[in-house]
RNA sequence: GGCGAGUUGGCGGAGUGGUUACGCAGCGGAUUGCAAAUCCGUGUACAGGAGUUCGAUUCUCCUACUCGCCUCCA
């Protein structure tokens, strides 16, 4: 069996991964607050954690892992952004809107992430069907005395948990020292993290033994993974932004509520996405979405490509010439693929992602396979790494119409040219492959003949205009 | 202020205690009516300083710089 080897940032260091449960192979990864779009940053760890998800199938079988994906969907930003909503002339009741903007919210989310080749989870939890698992393991936490209520909240003792920080390497005393977390009055000490907290009339709530209320952030993730894949798992992912304070925060529920138990083995965090050399952020407004880029024509496998061209520790760089880079080289991967049945994945690919996910290194095999020309593996690994192209590279092949179209110009094409070439006047010529170009087809003039493809942008009206 | 990550050839970006990354661009050549595409050839880089070592880009320490987290953000 392949041996896969991973950075848990929880002991800083590359480990051997065993699962748990081998049939049972068990990953929970943070996913989205559902008020927004999905931007680049956003689609990072869903990318990183698919190709690991890819990984653990291949190796475990694909009926042997668990993946699941929360959908955050009560937050105070969803709140905040409803609220606008009222102000900008919804007349609908506050908890419609939000019910609305999250559904919305998750069919954009499953739109852009499927278009990034993306394996949908086995289960994707949202926050609100869970809520009466969190109120239980609060309730558990104040019987074990590492949470106490106070004014309508919940807080959760830090000082009781002598782990906290190990994580994210940071000592309590050290953080107050920032002096940048809010000090309420409630609070036993200022790092002290909401559990729950007490919820207005109009906004999202739910009754408790604390009042009316809501979930704060941290606690939906360690009580969905709790349900869903136990008290102990093997892969717990996310953004490295999330480090601290979600996860640590996370560890000390999950810890403290089921004790002995050991929670996550692995902590995978991958690093941010930038924009010129900056993070890309909504606070610093340099964000765009995944669907702005769909939307000016970038196919889904070249946002993935781009993405696995960095390691997945890496801070990586956003830019234009990447994505026409990762273009160029799927387009030459796709043209040898072209009606060739996929056979074996590339043994060098696999190994190169289960050192830690060298998604780099797997692209340098794959350029090695191109140059080999070896076709049925290059077909098969593309398709396992979720770059295959979708219709797109067989557009020709699947359209007979065009395709015969093509057929008709490239007889045309060869025609002229042989009578060009005795001719030495080449006018006709020129003026057919102008065409030709300018309709979106490619054209390949060899010794061997004329060959006219359709790209993607091809438009067979336009040719018959251009006539 | 605390904590953490990083600094590789023109660019992107892996990796390694001593031997070629890979890709892009460039250059030279083949091929071509011209192009495109393709093919062949071509690059000896690892922030600075000190140390360990027979030998360091790779280990240790220091310095500089960049970035991130500590506050909503993936």
């Amino acid at each position: 069996m392949t041996e896969i080897r991973l950075y848990n940032s929880r002991l800083r260091k590359k480990e051997i991964f065993a699962p748990i449960e081998p049939e049972n192979v068990r990953m929970y990864v943070c996913g989205p607050t559902v008020y927004d779009r999905a931007h680049l940053g956003n689609a990072r760890p869903v990318v990183v954690f698919d190709v690991l998800y890819r990984l653990l199938r291949h190796v475990y079988g694909a009926e042997h892992v668990t993946y699941v994906r929360n959908f955050t969907d009560v937050d105070d930003k969803i709140n905040a952004r409803a609220r606008s909503m009222q102000g900008a002339g919804d007349t609908r009741p506050l908890n419609a809107i939000i019910r609305a903007l999250t559904d919305a919210t998750i069919d954009w989310y499953h739109g852009d992430m499927d278009a990034l080749g993306a394996l949908r989870p086995s289960h994707e939890p949202r926050a609100t069907e869970f809520i009466v698992q969190m109120v239980a393991m609060i309730e558990g936490l104040i019987a074990r005395g590492h949470a106490y209520a106070a004014e309508g909240h919940v807080l959760f003792d830090v000082r009781s948990y002598p782990e906290y920080g190990a994580l994210s390497g940071r000592a309590i005393d050290d953080m107050i020292a920032g002096a940048r977390v809010e000090v309420a009055p409630y609070k036993r000490d200022p790092m002290d993290f909401v559990l729950w907290k007490p919820s207005s009339a109009d906004e999202p709530g739910w009754d408790s033994p604390w009042g009316w209320g809501r979930p704060g952030w941290h606690i939906e993730c360690s009580a969905m993974s709790h349900d869903l894949l136990g008290p102990s798992f093997d892969i717990h992912g996310g953004g490295i932004d999330l480090q601290f304070p979600h996860h640590e925060n996370e560890i000390a529920q999950s810890c403290c509520a089921h004790p002995g138990a050991g929670f996550a083995n692995f902590w995978l965090h991958n690093e941010r996405v930038q924009v010129d050399g900056k993070k890309m952020s909504k606070s610093l407004g340099n964000f765009f979405t995944v669907r702005d880029l769909l939307d000016q024509g970038w196919p889904g496998e070249v946002i993935r490509f781009v993405m696995l061209s960095t390691h997945y520790r890496k801070p990586m760089d956003w830019t234009e010439e990447k994505a026409r880079v990762a273009e160029k080289h799927l387009g030459s991967f796709w043209s040898l693929i072209r009606d060739t049945k996929p056979g074996q994945v590339d043994a060098a690919v696999i190994a190169a992602l289960a050192d830690d996910l060298n998604t780099h290194q797997a692209i340098a095999e794959l350029h090695r396979l191109y140059s080999e020309g070896a076709a049925a593996c290059l077909a098969a690994t593309l398709n396992f790494l979720g770059l295959q192209g979708g219709d797109r590279a067989h557009r020709a092949d699947a359209d007979g119409a065009i395709r015969d179209l093509l057929a008709q110009y490239s007889d045309g094409l060869a025609k002229a040219r042989e009578l060009a070439i005795k001719n030495k006047d080449f006018t006709e010529v020129d003026r057919l492959k102008r065409m030709l170009l300018d309709a979106g087809a490619e054209v390949r003039m060899t010794k061997e003949g004329v060959e006219v493809l359709a790209t993607q942008d091809f438009d067979p009206a336009k040719l018959e205009a251009l006539k």
